[in-house]
DNA sequence: TCGAACGTTCACATGGATGTGAAGGTCAAC
DNA sequence: GTTGACCTTCACATCCATGTGAACGTTCGA
């Protein structure tokens, strides 16, 4: 039985760093921090070179994402497996402090997302207005 | 004619800088800071200390939810005078590139909260099937 | 009139996400 | 076998929102 995918994302793709930093935007450096906080994880070629496969590009958007609205790394690192798919493998990290987590950070997102909106839409409506008699 | 109100928010309330911290959940330290970096004004009494009025904390609040959605200061200073009501006063202020910025700005919030919703959206589901069987 | 609670400025510290550069190893191509 | 593009680690720098504290003036009530 041959090994195909682990956690780190190796034996797949053979992915170097300079690939994926291209395909998602992100600053080498920045993936080696991601990787140091625990958001991603690589394995290492014979050379020490970190190796990746296909999904990393999806996780480091995802990172990104994340980052992006406010999380900090620490909370990422938290929510991030549960976000995994396939979904079912992870029930075991349900912890109930794990759950209040999270629970907290969905509701700081739809306040977030309230926020975001109402100032957009208001920015929105004055743009409009300026348009239409500026 | 007298004056009543002014962008500084003087001559109507006399909340001074720890009603208006205490009000907003904001602290001193950083009230000033937001006045530093020119988001807030504030007059001054005979003594020196900072007057405010009770529009300071609708303000206030607003910039803290900016600053929590992600945005600088910077950006948010930029902003603010289109969010204020009553809005006509301020057709004076849109020059060419600060409509460029602030549709810049209205895209980039309008991918934040996509972003956002999908995770938040995501946690949820976990949350869910979580309750459900776990 | 004294002390507590508030205000002021100045200035340095911290933490998180990044930028940047040095010093060096690996590897493919010419 | 040397060049150039890639990788490695280490480490210091920066930006921004904050924390914190010193040194000092003001207000107010017992």
């Amino acid at each position: 039985m041959d090994v195909k995918v682990n956690t780190a994302g190796c034996d797949m793709g053979h992915m170097r760093i300079g690939e994926l930093a291209e395909r998602t935007g992100t600053a080498r450096r920045l993936l080696r921090y991601y990787e140091e906080q625990g958001l991603i994880a690589a394995c290492r070629a014979a050379n020490g070179y970190r190796e990746y496969d296909e999904r990393m590009v999806d996780r480091v958007l995802q990172i990104r994402g994340l980052l992006d609205a406010g999380l900090p790394t620490r909370i990422i690192k938290q929510i991030l497996p549960c976000l995994d798919s396939p979904r079912v493998i992870h029930f075991s990290d349900a912890t109930p402090e794990m759950i209040a987590t999270l629970e907290v950070e969905r509701d700081r997102m739809t306040q977030r997302i309230l926020c975001l909106t109402r100032n957009r839409d208001a920015i929105a409506a004055y743009l409009e207005e300026v348009r239409g008699d500026g």
